[in-house]
DNA sequence: AAAATTTGTTAGACTAGTCTAACTTTAATA
DNA sequence: TATTAAAGTTAGACTAGTCTAACAAATTTT
């Protein structure tokens, strides 16, 4: 049995492995991201070593064992099932679905999450356009950019987002974004890549930084057609 | 913000004083309770006194605060509205629902709470029978007796039960007894209070000590119609 | 390659919650 | 009422998870 912080432990070595290709991480890294410091995370890696969930050696690398990924990605799927709950089924706004999602994430009981996961008709993606892993663990990776890679003059459609704070998912809602909706990129610039879009028929400035956090595909591959490729989809 | 121990401790402190009318408990009895040693709740009882949730002193009798009853009802509310989620939404049997709850009852978010009332549409009673408070933290009361106490030849129905354990509950099923069920008393021995029951047509046999955990009243009351008295429901 | 910077570890301390063992107070009983 | 029993408290210790400060290793830069 994993308290709730091993398993906060484990869901972020998992984030921090799909983020870099390595599958690695170091311990500053992770560290941050669980908003602890460097000599904390030390000492957890010990004990999740101990227990069979890392591989970790002194001042080297750290990822995931079979094990470990096992239970990482289990706590992602309950959470991705919470989140679709709370966002489908109780009708909570995009941006507020996470911060629930991240205790309900650490309740104990695999029945529940099978029920939920039943009640929900199975659901494949989450309300961020993120992936379920299925009961056995397997998850649906799909190809896919960010806004901040498509070309002047090209159209999209938003798939996902990569940032699921309240500040970002909200600021999103205002430019009159959302998943499923297409994007047509109008104009970029070559100093800052500051892009204009079109929404909607809306336009919007929106900076680099904002674009790296939206994921993207051609409109036939988010209609699960064969891949027109102008925007690469597949690279 | 209280810890996951500390609303544990509350709630057990109302528990408790509802059992003894006197709305006091001792150290030993809330320690039991929790699955700890005395020494440990008299260690948290400072903590809970300290933050205004408890009257109490040295050798005396503890209670709630006003501060500290209106926290332990709001944490039973939570946890019979995820009683009833579990039971009516997806579908968990009758003595699943309560140690999945214990961890539910946790999660802070008073919208996720008000949403899932909602979506339950506002239930008054959980599956085992005991009130939901509503969000004001109001209780409706019901007056009922325990089937230990109906006489011979009485007839009346089943409305709640007392003791939540799997066990129990798995043993009230098998007796072919369930919420809503009418109940006739067919002889009670005086030497053991042995009682001979008729639920749908079919007898048991029931000991005193799972009577005494099965509550009843007349079937008008059980009905919202006015009392018939027969087996003194309101006394 | 040496120096500087970044990255990561160790040591010691703190809090929350728990325990055991010894002790004190209160209540019951002879 | 004096004694015994029950109830409750204190002291000291332990674990999990966290921190700061000092140190060590690895990497980058000059």
């Amino acid at each position: 049995m994993l308290s709730h912080t091993e398993e906060n432990y484990l869901k972020a070595l998992l984030k921090l492995s799909f983020e870099s290709k390595s599958e690695e991480a170091g311990t500053n890294e992770l560290a941050a991201n669980l908003a602890v410091k460097p000599a904390t995370a030390t000492d957890m890696l010990k004990k999740l070593k101990e227990k069979g969930l890392v591989d970790y050696e002194k001042y080297g690398k750290i990822s995931l064992t079979a094990v470990g990924k096992t239970s990482a990605i289990d706590i992602v799927r309950k959470h991705r099932l919470w989140e679709t709950f709370l966002y489908s089924t109780l009708e909570f706004t995009w941006d507020e679905v996470h911060e629930v999602a991240e205790q309900l994430e650490h309740i104990q009981s695999a029945k529940l999450i099978d029920k939920l996961d039943k009640f929900l008709n199975y659901p494949q993606f989450d309300p961020h356009g993120d992936p379920i892993p299925n009961q056995k663990g397997e998850i649906k990776t799909q190809f896919k950019k960010t806004l901040a890679e498509i070309a002047a003059g090209k159209a999209c459609r938003m798939v996902a987002v990569k940032d699921n704070s309240k500040s970002f998912l909200q600021y999103v809602v205002k430019v009159g974004l959302g998943l499923h909706h297409d994007i047509k990129v109008l104009t970029r610039q070559e100093y800052d890549a500051l892009m204009e879009i079109k929404v909607n028929g809306i336009k919007s400035s929106i900076t680099q930084k904002f674009a790296e956090n939206i994921y993207v595909v051609c409109s036939n591959c988010a209609a699960g057609k064969p891949c027109t490729e102008t925007i690469d989809c597949k690279q």
